[in-house]
DNA sequence: GCCAACGTTGGC
DNA sequence: GCCAACGTTGGC
């Protein structure tokens, strides 16, 4: 099992709206790297909510996946902001999965805090520059995050 | 709104 | 294959 933190925007996808709904696609990732983290993602791997782009940006919730990559169909959609000229249904170039809320944090772990425990350096989210929609977190980094909360 | 860092595109 | 130009991300 692997666990992730994963990028949205609350402008645009706020965990409220996910909790609310009970299960989400996650589309409209057009990196590729984030792309293949999507494949690597198995059903049950935990994940970390962030919101990025927003007053305090950090985590915000917990979610996991329910269900596999698969095709994202709005890059195939001219009339989707995600729609991609250059994909074609049996040449794809961009998935989606599928995430269940499992539940919101009592507070926000914000970027910060994350930044000020040198014990976090190495995560993906703290490298400079880094910008990784979906990425990685090892099982040591997961575990001393939850127990800030 | 600013701007640094990054990824992608496309000419050559 | 190189690299300049451009668009995007995302913190501040």
């Amino acid at each position: 099992m692997n666990r992730w933190l994963m990028k949205s925007e609350p402008d645009v996808y706020p965990f409220e709206q996910l909790l609310r709904e009970g299960v989400g696609r996650w589309d409209g990732v057009r990196n590729y790297q984030a792309r293949n983290y999507l494949r690597d993602q198995r059903v049950g791997d935990p994940v970390f909510f962030y919101h990025s782009s927003c007053a305090l940006p950090g985590i915000v919730g917990l979610a996991e996946i329910v269900k596999r990559a698969e095709p994202d169909p709005t890059q195939f959609d001219a009339s989707s902001e995600y729609f991609d000229a250059k994909s074609k249904p049996d040449a794809r170039r961009w998935d989606l999965v599928t995430l269940k809320p499992v539940r919101a944090l009592k507070r926000v772990i914000s970027l910060a805090e994350l930044k000020a425990d040198l014990k976090l350096a190495e995560m993906v989210l703290l490298q400079r520059g880094s910008r990784l929609s979906v990425q990685p977190v090892t099982a040591a980094h997961w575990a001393r995050i939850l127990k800030k909360e």
